[in-house]
DNA sequence: CTGATTATCGTCAGGCAGACGACTATGATC
DNA sequence: GATCATAGTCGTCTGCCTGACGATAATCAG
């Protein structure tokens, strides 16, 4: 039977994304520069049209991968060089939500490491990191001078703000902190994460303990490295545990 | 401007819902009889299709008053007699799961008191509560001659699941197996809310203690009950905390 | 060499959780 | 009415985890 919109509302099906990476100790999403009405100018969460025969994780992991070059990561599969961890947020179906016609989106949650090269098939005008903070205050730190002072177009600041409480709480019980690391970090990269994350300070000496002690969660390599400078620091790779047991503690508000 | 089909391809976006109660000591979820192809006499879970100027929340209330007659509970307000609690689960979207046509399932999650009265405006026949074992396991409790021994319709099955992994999940760090209580409720009663999602047994005198000594959990109404037989047990009512602190730990696997 | 920086190990006290004993207040049964 | 079964409530004890924080180790910049 195909589509009869006399019998049921036709909807169009959009994936938008949420893609959080650590960069500079603090908590970054991925902006791009809508140039078309409506918003046109105004920064938006990178996002498409589901195509007629997609599964809505297909269609989030290839505008993923034409947004950053990021591979969606299969859980069970080895983790490739540059692979991102992505997974449902919800879903946002306001009548209203676009101008334009009935929309529903299908947002998604992606966690990266930090790219030190610059994104494929994207121009640096149009696409750009930007710190969660600026992107929802919206008289944030650039002054309403700044066009990143202007809220994010549609409903995405609602969505962006629900990728970021979804990421702060599953790092919490999951090890999913390590998405945000490359394949192999220190327990100081980690804690850095951790901290950007939340928005806290941790001891490091405790955190230490506490992922060194979790089974599961970290794999040492038997390399170290001196890249934050100091004292070399052992490396590690992710361990096979994704639910972490006890799980980390944010600290009390 | 209007949906063109020449530009996006066209969707048909339903609302799903798990609905879960207690009922005598164990888990169970609403089903329904389909009474159309595809899956004509399969059990399914109630749902329907979003109404062209229909928010997703309100489809989803829309379809739980109409199989149960339970309203859906806004957080802000206090809680109404027949109160249920409704919230987002997830979206499935595999461009096959439908025979007929693509459509896009946004699943929700109930969780209401065991009802005492029979459902409005459904026949008996075709709505029913069934444990969730017994709908999950395929050749489960009611052997392979009952209907209720034939896999859910559609993908219901993974969305059911879904659907009580959340409900188990949650109630570890949230009030919300309250939800499961009729408004006024024992510790025990509590307990047994507890038992019945997570499938074990747990102390009665070490969970007294944790839920009594959790800020916010419970407040005393005044009142005691023999209802459970033995001696009276105190009542109490939902305290204002949504997020339980310390949470309740779900005993080792 | 000295100091700054980061990593790592250790210690200690407080709190929470599981195991379980003891007692209390009801209804059911003889 | 005595006894029993049932459920609720209060305590105790012990081990583990956590947060606070001292101490030491290994590097780099001057």
């Amino acid at each position: 039977m195909p589509y009869d919109p006399s019998v049921f509302p036709a909807f169009a099906v959009t994936v938008d994304l949420v893609v959080l990476t650590v960069r500079r100790h603090s908590l970054c999403a991925l902006a791009v520069r809508r140039g078309e009405a409506p918003f046109k100018g105004r920064w938006a969460l990178p996002g498409g049209f589901v195509r007629a025969d997609e599964d809505l994780a297909a269609a989030a992991a290839r505008e993923l991968a034409e947004e950053t070059g990021l591979l969606a990561h299969d859980p069970t599969l080895p983790v490739p060089p540059n692979a991102a961890h992505l997974e449902q947020l919800a879903t946002y179906g306001d009548p209203k939500r676009d101008p334009r016609m009935r929309v529903v989106s299908v947002a998604h949650l992606a966690l990266a490491p930090d790219l030190p090269a610059p994104r494929a098939g994207g121009d640096a005008h149009s696409v750009r990191w930007a710190p969660v903070g600026s992107l929802l205050d919206q008289d944030g730190a650039f002054g309403r001078d700044s066009d990143l002072a202007a809220p994010l177009a549609f409903d995405h600041a609602r969505i962006l703000a629900d990728g970021v409480e979804r990421a702060r709480s599953k790092i919490e019980y999951s090890s999913l902190a390590t998405a945000f690391c490359p394949q192999e970090f220190t327990v100081g990269e980690l804690r850095r994460v951790y901290e950007a994350v939340w928005g806290v300070a941790l001891d490091p000496r405790n955190f230490h303990r506490k992922v060194t002690g979790t089974p599961g969660f970290l794999v040492p390599t038997g390399g170290t490295t001196t890249r934050q400078g100091g004292r070399p620091a052992q490396l590690f790779r992710a361990g096979g545990a994704t639910l972490l047991n006890p799980p980390m503690l944010r600290p009390e508000v």
